[in-house]
DNA sequence: ATGGTAGCAAAGCTA
């Protein structure tokens, strides 16, 4: 069995207690990692090598910063998204580790509708569609995941209200992107697990603002994803969102979300 | 609610 997770942890330094915490309780063969916020310098390679991760990463100073960690050597390794050259933003690491190629990747946020901000969004999910396409030509076990700062459906917000008023995240527009990228073939690793989780009363959330009590109100979204090629999808066993961080002492406004493939997919 | 909190880095930007 191979067990993959995403998480942006905000700042993996910071963060570094309770990621040890977390991989010592799930114990993932694959982890993507978002918002790194350090350099190469200064990230805590020697801590990863501890718990008995290989480590590859894109590092950018104080913002995003993406990184793959794999307990099976990493090869293959592609820095950035083809298909968005020149971009100064570190937010795309892609690998083939395990028999699986994986993606860490972190869409930029937007910050407001029809900003400077949210067209390098809508630029970024298209390119990350094309790259996609590329991909999945490949007919290869093949899962990019990451967080995407897009919840795809209206059960992956807290309120409709969020997603009626077009704020961020939630919008038509962002949306519609992200299912451009998913309809070159991908699957909702997560959501095949737990399909009950489009009831209005089983959401489950993946981000919770740190502002105005947003987790203790349970004001969630889910915009962090596991997508399947079909190839890899076949084999999904099992899924979940490690929802119990978010609690822990500085916890990251993310949670991890992990997904469980059988020993055939690698 | 043009705030609310957190991280980086040393004031304001990003989320």
């Amino acid at each position: 069995m191979t067990l993959i997770a995403t998480w942006n942890v905000n700042s993996i330094r910071t963060r570094l207690p309770i990621l040890e915490k977390w991989v010592a309780h799930r114990n993932p063969d694959i982890i993507l990692l978002q918002e790194l916020k350090c350099m190469e310098e200064t990230f805590p390679l020697t801590a990863m090598e501890d718990l008995g991760y290989n480590v590859e990463m894109l590092g950018q100073k104080s913002y995003n910063g993406v990184a793959i960690l794999s307990k099976y050597p990493i090869e293959d390794v592609v820095h950035g998204l083809p298909t968005l050259s020149n971009d100064p933003q570190a937010r795309y690491i892609e690998a083939f580790c395990g028999g699986i190629r994986v993606a860490s990747v972190y869409v930029p946020n937007g910050q407001k509708i029809d900003s400077d901000k949210f067209n390098y969004k809508m630029n970024f999910l298209k390119a990350l569609k094309k790259h996609a396409r590329a991909l999945l030509a490949q007919d290869e076990s093949l899962i990019i995941g990451g967080d995407y700062n897009v919840a795809p459906d209206l059960c992956d917000g807290h309120n409709p209200d969020i997603f009626e008023k077009n704020r961020i995240l939630c919008s038509l527009q962002e949306r519609e992107a992200l299912k451009n990228v998913i309809n070159e073939g991908l699957i909702d690793g997560y959501r095949v697990v737990h399909p009950e989780t489009l009831h209005e009363n089983q959401k489950k959330f993946s981000w919770w603002d740190y502002r105005s009590g947003s987790y203790e109100n349970n004001k969630g979204y889910r915009i962090d994803h596991l997508y399947c090629s079909p190839k890899a999808a076949d084999f999904i066993q099992n899924s979940g969102i490690d929802i119990e961080t978010r609690l822990q002492e500085r916890p990251s406004d993310h949670a991890p979300v992990w997904l469980s493939l059988t020993p055939t997919a690698n």
